[in-house]
DNA sequence: TTGTATGCGTTATCAT
DNA sequence: ATGATAACGCATACAA
């Protein structure tokens, strides 16, 4: 059995509530009594039990995430993020994912179940997965990443996915002198494919060019479906001043790779551009031309947030937008 | 504030005694009165307090999850393993990792000080960790994963690194009918890259052929540094028969990019081999022969021993050893 | 400056 | 079948 205070308080010949004091308020006690204390404390590597502690407090100093999947380098970096920043900020950090995107409610219930987290970030990526009731009975604050829950009470942190996508737009249209772009999403329901998407239809428009419904596919994110896909279609696509712009890395990955295994030349033949900027940017030949997305400080700003409405309850709900920035590598034709 | 165990009995005109019991033994409580304190709960919207319950219990119902580091697809494997069987296993799952890979006996510690875990399951990869004495302390039960730390009194679960190599190995020398290896590891300290070094050369000294110090290099494991790497030493690597094996797919792949770059063919000019098959192996071209490693299978073996050991203090510790297995697609110049 | 006593919300033991 | 009550380990208001 582990020691308890009052062990400690024995060992050193004084009360539990002095050694409590010592412990939380050491300024507050008499120099030569702390010094007994502490001695007996790491005499008897003595540890206040969290569950007492949390009992009285009602704090846990632990903070949960919650994400939608756990594939892939997207989510691993948002991870990394918050790991880092829920350490310095002296929390420890609770991962709760499920294999099925749409059971985030379940995953919400469950930590409420437990209400051991201080507070949530819950990062939810389809439409079709309705977390709001679950989120509506969460005791704790929460969060929400990047996306599909667009309630004003909430403390947000979002990527400016537009602002990406319209950047990356502009760069094809304006440096590349590109003629034709082909947009390859992810799932109709993936909020930020929609983004991307709603961004690659304005700035079409705007710039006088035709939105033509057959240059809009919808794949899975995956590398294998777009190398299969674009092999399929390459000839529909191809040409000078043709460009498809995949929603993410892997797909832009496997659409350069279904190029060059049929002969043609990236970008000469075709530019090919990405979104992310994953590892996998920098993996193809030719590299690749994405938009930047700050995963990791999306995941660091979440933790940021919890712990500023932990501290301050009662102020008004923040709303951070992350600016994604625009790379220019090979793949798009331009070394501007 | 929240519902307590003593409004719900008011509530139902019981005495908590009876809530507590309809709560953890449904059997052994009255129909009818079971029924009214579950209206009461559900009116009340009552959850048990955990800090209350661990109090009594002693158990926090989560795991925890010590890693060295998070860049990767690596690690985030490891954790969507870990994560989908501890959510199996009705645990929720702590996530710590510090940028500092050195610094995982501070992670332990801080884990211990909180004493929030039923249980730790621990993964360093460099030998330089020295995280015995941590480990030492720790109050709850332990489980190794994959490697560095070698006490025979903790569960452990670890990846037959030896095997994979070897299998690698003897396909390079019998299929591929290699008369050269070269061997590009990771750094020196690496547990894995170590194994996998050792393997390399008791086969080629089996199959009777020399062990060249100048063959075997230590990088990164980045494949950045690999291609830069390679566009230096192609010229000495190169030849018929030649084969570079890589401790890992990134460092292959960026190492297959220069060769192609200096207008080799793979495999004809070169072979390149890697490890891990993580997605990147798919995404090369030639696609990559590597040996793929079981990494969610590794973290969800982890939370499996934790829960077993919490459940069975006493039985003696588990060795749980994963084979990798061999995947041949085209870089090593055979389709077997 | 230090000690005493109370309560936090449970579960478990023992009565009834 | 149900209720009263004692832990569990800690923080804190209050007393000394």
């Amino acid at each position: 059995m582990a020691a308890s205070i009052a062990d400690v308080a024995r060992h050193a010949n004084v009360s539990i509530s002095t050694v409590s004091r010592v412990l939380n308020r050491r300024d507050v006690v008499n120099e030569k009594t702390r010094v007994r204390v502490e001695h007996a404390i790491a005499e008897l590597n003595y540890r206040p039990n969290v569950f007492a502690r949390g009992l009285m407090l009602q704090k846990s100093e632990m903070l949960g995430l919650v994400l939608p999947d756990l594939h892939g380098e997207f989510y691993s970096e948002v991870i990394r993020g918050a790991n880092a920043k829920a350490r310095e900020l002296r929390y420890a950090l609770v991962i709760a994912s499920s294999p099925d995107p749409e059971d985030a409610h379940g995953l919400i219930e469950d930590l409420q179940r437990r209400s051991i987290t201080d507070g949530l970030a819950v990062m939810v990526s389809e439409r079709t997965a309705h977390v709001a009731e679950s989120l509506a009975e969460f005791r704790a604050p929460v969060v929400i990443v990047d996306g599909a829950v667009e309630d004003l009470r909430y403390d947000r942190v979002v990527i400016d996915q537009r602002a990406g996508a319209v950047a990356m737009m502009r760069h094809l249209l304006d440096n590349c002198r590109c003629s034709r772009i082909l947009f390859v999403g992810g799932l109709e329901t993936n909020v930020d494919t929609m983004a991307r998407l709603d961004a690659y239809k304005a700035t079409l428009g705007e710039a006088g060019m035709p939105v033509s419904p057959r240059d809009v596919y919808h794949l899975d994110y995956q590398y294998e479906t777009a190398y299969r896909f674009a092999r399929q279609h390459l000839s529909e696509w191809t040409g000078p001043g043709h460009c498809v712009f995949a929603a993410n890395d892997e797909m832009a990955s496997g659409i350069i790779d279904a190029a060059t295994a049929q002969g043609l030349r990236v970008p000469q033949d075709l530019a090919v551009v990405g979104f992310d900027d994953t590892r996998v940017a920098r993996m193809t030949r030719p590299p690749l031309t994405t938009v930047h997305v700050p995963m990791a400080q999306m995941g660091a700003t979440a933790m940021e947030l919890l712990c500023q409405r932990v501290a301050d309850p009662g102020r008004s709900p923040a709303f951070v937008s992350l600016s994604p920035q625009l790379v220019v590598r090979e793949s798009c034709g331009s070394k501007l």
